[in-house]
DNA sequence: CGCAGTCGGTTGAGCTTTCAACTACCTCGC
DNA sequence: GCGAGGTAGTTGAAAGCTCAACCGACTGCG
């Protein structure tokens, strides 16, 4: 391995910076969601996204990818969503290793209620706190960042 | 509670690249750090902090404000170093409440091996996928919204 | 002084995440 | 068809984090 390339100063301020805030603003929404809806924001996307699907339904494996989750975590995450009574689990018609994750109606509720106290904490700590400029700075350089992050 | 601000497209676009950027990185920093140093990214940068106080100490207080964790988070994860051997725990002279945490040179050893295998994979995974506006950009955004994380 | 309130830190229980197996099913090539 | 290898998902144990309760030490005020 050869001679590590160190950050320079502007680096590492950049990276320190976004290590910093990420840290405070995940506690904190992870904080207010918990205090208000009783649930992890990982939780909380899985809801977030069965919603927005048709039927308000996903593959496990499509929900895990949507959620940037392992199977395993979602496996455990969507057993105890199911035990609360907030999604549904289903066999798949077309592969029988499949399982489907469905919304409930009481899951759908849980999220209604959830929503808009966790959509103003987002605007509290981000949204509210940047320009627009830097509003579209952030979408592309965390774009980047994505699309960076495929390979690994 | 008033009618919620739900985030407009452009707003929506930067939140949810942030978040998924944010993920996707956390995670693949983690497990490089898990596999190539066998200690989770908190723990890293308890050693990191530890390592550039003066005598390798700090207070526990003001090392669980150096990596933003909190009390409880700290108290376990020294007692985990310790265990190790990488850290170890003194009186505070000044204050019998207080303890000190001192990086052992067994930890600083630890560090040393890691931080090269660390240092690439953040620049492999952010630095080197910006340019340099947006690394002064990350920077102004980051520090946005740490200061406004403040409260809460 | 004395004591009420605060501060520094630890502890244990409960929950989430990870990792490594493991089962069941599908697919492709022979 | 049948076997090898890949895919979908689950499971259990070990590790980390959070929360609330707790203890001992400090501080400030009457």
């Amino acid at each position: 391995m050869s001679e590590p390339r160190w950050l320079n100063a502007e680096e590492q301020r950049a990276w320190r910076a976004y290590l910093e805030s990420t840290i405070l603003l995940f506690d904190a929404l992870d904080r207010q969601l918990q205090r208000e809806a009783g649930l992890p924001h990982t939780y909380y996307e899985i809801l977030v996204r069965l919603s927005e699907a048709s039927a308000r339904t996903l593959r496990m494996s499509e929900l895990a990818q949507a959620t940037r989750s392992s199977r395993s975590r979602l496996s455990h995450a969507v057993a105890r969503l199911e035990e609360r009574g907030w999604v549904r689990r289903r066999d798949c018609a077309t592969d029988r290793r499949g399982q489907l994750a469905e919304l409930t109606d009481a899951g759908f509720a849980v999220l209604e209620a959830a929503a808009p106290g966790h959509v103003a904490a987002v605007r509290r700590h981000v949204i509210d706190r940047l320009d627009p400029d830097q509003i579209a700075q952030l979408a592309a350089i965390g774009e980047a960042i994505v699309a960076g992050a495929v390979e690994d």
